[in-house]
DNA sequence: GGTTGCATGTAAATGGTTACATGATTGT
DNA sequence: ACAATCATGTAACCATTTACATGCAACC
């Protein structure tokens, strides 16, 4: 699942221009699970361009770049609902955090806390914003059903955090167990 | 946070030759969020060898390859732990499963449902390996902290696609608002 | 006056995976 | 017979990120 496959499943929502597929991975509904530079959107963009599977219509701007703005011919819907059909590949987490917190012991506690109370914050904002739009509910079926999940999921973790806290923190400041009496 | 940081947090765990910390990143602890391949764990450790934040202990065996058992030395740790002070980069997760999903309304219903089902069974089958892990209880604080953070988060996750699954099916079956009456 | 947002694009550097090379042992 | 497990290592390849290049407008 390549950055082109990618952007040919944003412009599925409709047309957008390069900065725009760019915040779907940034802000948007996809930056929870997937992500794009636009070091690769560009480059991607001109190749599907050349391949027919988008249009580009070019929207003249005042003292900036043309905004060019992408959408998907009926050979890149057929593209896209084909790539989709493929086994997806294993999901592939990276996360230092969850890394760091693995070796607790081996840092101060204050630190444990400040780690767990970020992170508690950061899925508190995300769900904010994800039962927003969960509210306005203009999403299709899938993406409500992802989003959903995501909502379920990040709930979890932030209450797991919250209860959890401070047994670690505890844990992590006892006197170890002393080599030598 | 590089190869050669992961190798070194989990040889600190305990002596281990880098066939070994493959083991921890594809099915160990390590596996739900952080993944590397030989071809990055072997110069890593060798890297690592020439700046004395590992030893080497050659285990010969018979007709295999000599098994090179590495340590963290006292300069490894102190690495180790300065690299889990610094600010962790954001997680990145990457699942073609929920991209997929998103776009279920362009999926046949079957496959929709045979994503899901997959996706039930491999979240039932972690859950077992972790809970298993759980009831041996021999990880240090912080490794059993994000061990119980995933079972439940994992827990909600199966959860949800369980009680919502037939609901998404039935949506992606229901013929589409018709254009033309 | 500096940062952020808008807007596109390229090139170099990165960091890693995949495939290859080698080979015995154990299980199916 | 064939695949998988154990065991290490290298090299080619790959996709993507980062940094650069350009420049105006709005905000603080």
């Amino acid at each position: 699942m390549d950055v082109k496959i990618l952007c040919l499943g944003v412009l599925s929502r409709g047309e957008a221009s390069g900065y725009e597929i760019k915040k779907a991975f940034e802000e948007g509904p996809f930056s929870h699970f997937h992500q794009a530079s636009f070091g690769s959107i560009y480059p991607a963009l001109n190749a599907l361009s050349s391949e027919g599977l988008v249009e580009c219509r070019a929207q003249a701007q005042e003292k900036r770049p043309d905004k060019k703005i992408y959408s998907l011919t009926a050979k890149g819907q057929q593209s896209l609902t084909n790539a989709l059909l493929a086994e997806p590949d294993h999901d592939r987490v990276r996360s230092d955090f969850l890394f760091i917190l693995s070796f607790a012991q081996f840092l101060p506690p204050a630190r444990v806390a400040a780690l767990i109370d970020q992170r508690i914050a950061w899925y508190r904002e995300s769900l904010e914003r994800m039962e927003g739009c969960a509210a306005a509910n203009t999403a299709p079926p899938g993406a409500a059903f992802v989003r959903n999940m995501g909502i379920a999921v990040y709930r979890t973790a932030a209450e797991y955090l919250e209860n959890n806290r401070d047994a670690l923190i505890a844990e992590v400041s006892a006197p170890e167990v002393l080599v030598a009496e």
